[in-house]
Formats: structure tokens, sequence, C-alpha cells
DNA sequence: GCATATACTTGACTACAGTCAAGCAATGCC
DNA sequence: GGCATTGCTTGACTGTAGTCAAGTATATGC
């Protein structure tokens, strides 16, 4: 790693630590220590079970059950039963505590803007858009592909999202039922694997590698999300299918696409995958790929 | 402000207090508290008296004292007598000190590797200009200018750096004894005023003006450092100079300057100065500008 | 129906960060 | 030389953040 973008990343750091960091506590904090206004804060609008809060900010029961007490004598908070479940105990705002919320955001624009403030106009979007532009490369810094449970809510969350996707872009939109299947019980070792990319997470990518005949699978069910485009996400996917593949004792790779989506077509092209004639009859495929896994290690 | 860019900014603190903000601290401390941490690594190669310190950092005398003290118990450093007097305490690293200070540094690399480390080539070059674009625009946004005393270290570091920059620039080499005068005395009101813009405690630039006679003042010893050009910051202090000027009863600005300083010179034509016939023989002049400052209130 | 797990509460505890005030020695000012 | 100031140390204290363990009520698996 070169050592001046270390060094240039370091003194982001510094700088950024220093300005925002103390900022952001200064003005989040009223008369009210940290923790108790992240945990306000976390609460939303629609409220959120105790449970949720514990695990999102990563705190003890204990911690918040006193945190959220606190709240609640302060009446920006009441504490009252739980979705269903008995034993938990949802928070929900008051008056007063979206009142306060509110107060927060609001000294948190302040700060943004007299950031802001000190900028000439044309300063102004270069800052703002080379904040987004770090923004968006920290989060794909942050991507994790990891297997996931094809029946878990983030996988449906992304296949969902898969499908409206091709419904938008296919001309006669898409049916997942006319589609060829890949159920759950397909997904999972030693048929198959789901793979989920995620962002502090947040779902923003899946695949889907799937055993149709000894030594050959099947990609499918390759999704980004928009926000992400653009950044090689797709690619590193793909890799991390070839691995998995790999895993299965897969020796041959195959997928079929419609001509809608370019830019997959293009990523597969790039990936070595050779255009070859078609082994299904899925109605919306137009091209057939199939690549096939040289070298590697097989299991890992 | 526009509303999506606080937003925007409002983003980029969240993700970034959290990403940065955590690696920074954890990796400083170790199995040592941070405030201890932040001392030793604040101390320096060559050592620091305990009163600087505490100013530089911000903290309580008593605070630093058993601070240093429990440094000193862990070996990291030394405490002496400090330069001269002999009431301050001087703190200096011992070996196992700067090991320390080494490691935590390599800690600190080793995570920003790490984080450059997620990224392809063409991204991580991408986010080093954005994280620079963005601290460079951070430290402008910090600027502040305020009028100091000519004979303060910082002025009259300036003052050295301006010298050095137009004896470099000058096809023969400046030399401050044969151009015209501006004495300490004549830069603090009401015969003139010193104004030093800087960023974080660090002096970037500064600039003088000086009553040469009833309504008539001098403008002298612009510069802007190099780290900062290009960001309008001798756009804002010839600004801060005209208040001065304004508050000093002063209806007329004169200033001269030299040929090789092609920038400057295009600052004063766009704040509004007009050439004029010499009014004085300094040797180094080839241009003389004068403004007439119109409405706005007169003292403060 | 019983064992086990989960959600939460409470009390007791630790570590860290920081403040305040008293006091001592060296220094600066007149 | 006297007196206020400065630099530092020490003891006593506060508030925040967080952990740990015991205990209660509810839910779940077999």
């Amino acid at each position: 790693m070169p050592a001046d973008q270390v060094a240039q990343v370091r003194r982001f750091n510094r700088l950024v630590t220093q300005r925002i960091g103390a900022l952001d506590d200064h003005f989040l904090g009223r008369d009210r220590p940290l923790g108790a206004s992240r945990l306000l804060y976390e609460i939303g609008p629609q409220g959120a079970d105790l449970r949720d809060l514990r695990r999102h900010l990563g705190l003890d029961a204990g911690y918040v059950s006193r945190l959220a007490k606190a709240l609640a004598r302060e009446g920006l908070v009441r504490l009252g039963p739980g979705s269903g479940d008995q034993r938990v105990r949802k928070a929900r705002l008051t008056a007063l505590g979206r009142r306060e919320i509110r107060e927060m955001n609001a000294r948190s624009d302040e700060a943004a803007a007299a950031l802001l403030d000190a900028l000439t106009p044309k300063q102004r979007e270069a800052l703002v858009a080379a904040m987004a532009q770090v923004h968006r490369l920290l989060r794909v810094a942050g991507l994790q592909i990891e297997r996931a449970d094809p029946a878990s809510p983030a996988a449906r969350w992304c296949v969902a999202q898969y499908f409206a996707e091709l419904d938008r872009r296919f001309e006669a939109g898409f049916d997942p039922a006319a589609s060829l299947p890949a159920d759950d019980p397909d997904l999972v070792p030693r048929r198959g694997a789901f793979l989920l990319a995620s962002v502090d997470g947040d779902a923003v990518a899946c695949g889907v590698v799937k055993v149709i005949a000894p030594g050959i699978g099947s990609l499918k069910r390759m999704w980004v999300a928009d926000s992400v485009r653009g950044l090689g996400i797709g690619r590193r996917m793909l890799e991390a299918l070839e691995v998995q593949a790999r895993e299965l004792g897969l020796t041959t790779l195959r997928l079929e696409t419609n001509e809608a989506l370019g830019e997959a077509i293009a990523l597969y092209r790039g990936a070595g995958f050779r255009e070859v004639a078609p082994f299904n009859d899925d109605p919306y495929a137009h091209h057939w790929f199939e690549k096939r896994l040289g070298g590697g290690r097989r299991q890992s």
C-alpha cells in the first residue's frame, strides 16, 4: 500500500474525528448523557423494541434497561408491552420526545449548515461532492460477502428487489413462477449457495450458485442495489460465487440472461464467460454463457 | 442552505464518526486509557513541557499531572526539569516510549491500509483524492482571520515566509531592507493592523494595513501559504483588511506590487482596485493600485 | 408438562474522564 | 523584600459508560 495514500487517510482521519466527532457529540447531548441521546434517537417515530435497540447499538441489556427508564422518567418515551411477545418491552416516543428529537436534528442541521456557511457556493458544492464520494467508497470498503440462509429476511428482500427490477426492465414484465426455479433447498450446501453482500448490516447485493448436474453449476439471482452500482460489487459477487462453486466441486458454471441486462452481460464476458448455445428453455433468456473453472483449489 | 447539502454532510458525519472514530480510538488504545495514549502521542520525539501539553490538549493541570505520572510509571516517559524555568516539568520519551509510539503508528497505518485494501486501485485513488478534497475544504471552513500582534511568533513566521517567497519569485531576489518598511509600531491601531489567518491554530495567511496619510492607507505583506492556495483565502484576507481600514477611518487604500505576482494582481483587480500612476518609489514595484472605500460604517 | 432459552430488571461493581480546591515551590513585578 | 502569579502535585469528588450476576416472567422445543 503506497505510504502517501496511507498518510492521506490518516490525515483525513485525524482532522475529521476532531472536527466532526466533537461537534456531533456536543450537539446531540442536551443535558443528557450521550448514551441516552443515542438511544432516544434510535427509537425513531415508530417506536422500537428494547431488544432491537440493544442489538442494534450493541449494548448490555441492563444498561439499555436503565437508559430507557431514565428517558421514561424524563417523559420522553413511554414503555409498553411489545408486539405479541409479552416479554419484550416497546419504547414509544411521547410528544415531548418527538420534540426533543426535532430539536436534536435541528441542532445537527445547524452545525452542518454552519460548516457549509464558511465556504463559497462553489466550495460548498465541491465539499458536498467529495463527502458523497468518500461516503460511497467507505461504504464499499465495508462490504462483506457471506453465505446466507435463503429464507432469511435479508435474502428474501434481495430476491424481491431482483424480481421487481426484472419486472421493470423486461419489456413484457417478469413472472417468477414462469422462470426456472431456484428453491431454498437448492441454495444450501451441498446443492448450492446463497451469497449476500452487505454494508453495515444492510443488504446491497446477492447471488446464487446451484448445482444442476455433477460438476456443473448455474448462477442465478445476481442483483446489485442501485445505490452501490458502478463500484465493482457485481464483479466481486461473481468472484465470490466462483469460490463457492469450487467448494461445491463444480468445474463448469453456466448462466442464462436477458438482453435487457446489458451491464450484466458485459460483466460475464469480462469475467471469462463465453456465450454458448442455449442449454435450457428459460422463457426470459436471450443469452447463455459458460465458464470452465480452471486450476485453483477445490475444497477450502 | 440547501437541505440536500446539509443532509449529505450529516450522512457523511454519521458514517465517518462510526467508521473512523471507532478504529482510531481502538488502535490507539493499547491496554491504556485513551487519555494517556493521546498524551504520549502528543509528547513527540523532542519531548514537551507539561504546560504546553496541558494547553494544547485543553486538559486540567491535575489530570495531566496524573496521566504523565502513569506514563512514567510504565517507563514510557522520563519527567525532568524543563527549559530554564524550574517550575515546568518536561516529559521526554524513553526508548520504550518511542517504541510504543512506533507501534501505535504502525497500527494506525495498518488500519488505514486495511481500509484501502478493500478497494480496487482505481477506487483507492478516488477515495484518497476525495479525502484530500474534504480535508482541504474542512480546513478552509475552519479558517479564522484575526488581528494579531506583529511581534508574535506566528506573525513573524508568516512575514518570513512572505519574504522568502518574494526572494524566490523575483528575478533579482528580494531584500526586505531595500523595500519600503512596515515596522511593528505602524501595524497596531490606530496606525495600522496586522491580520493573521489561521486554521486549527496554524497560521496560513497574513496581511497588513498601514496608515500613510490622513484617510489613506497602504496594504502590504499579503501572503497565503501554498497548502491553501486557490481556496479564496486571499480574497477573504483582502475583505478583512478593508474592514480594518474602515475601522481605522481610511477612505482610500493603496498598494504596490511586482509583476511576478500575477495572481495577486488579478486578486486586486477583481476586488475593485484600479491601477494608478506610481505614488511611491518602491524598488520592487511595477504596478500601483488604489481603491476608494465607499459607503459602509466607519467605526464598529 | 418440563427443561431451556429469551427478555428484561435490579443491585453491585469497575474504569475512565474530568473537575475542584488546597498546598508547595519557583518566578515575576514593583 | 514582599506579594501575586504560575506550574505542578495531591486528595477528594462527580458523572458517564459499561459489565456481571442474580432473579423474575414469558416463550419455545420436545
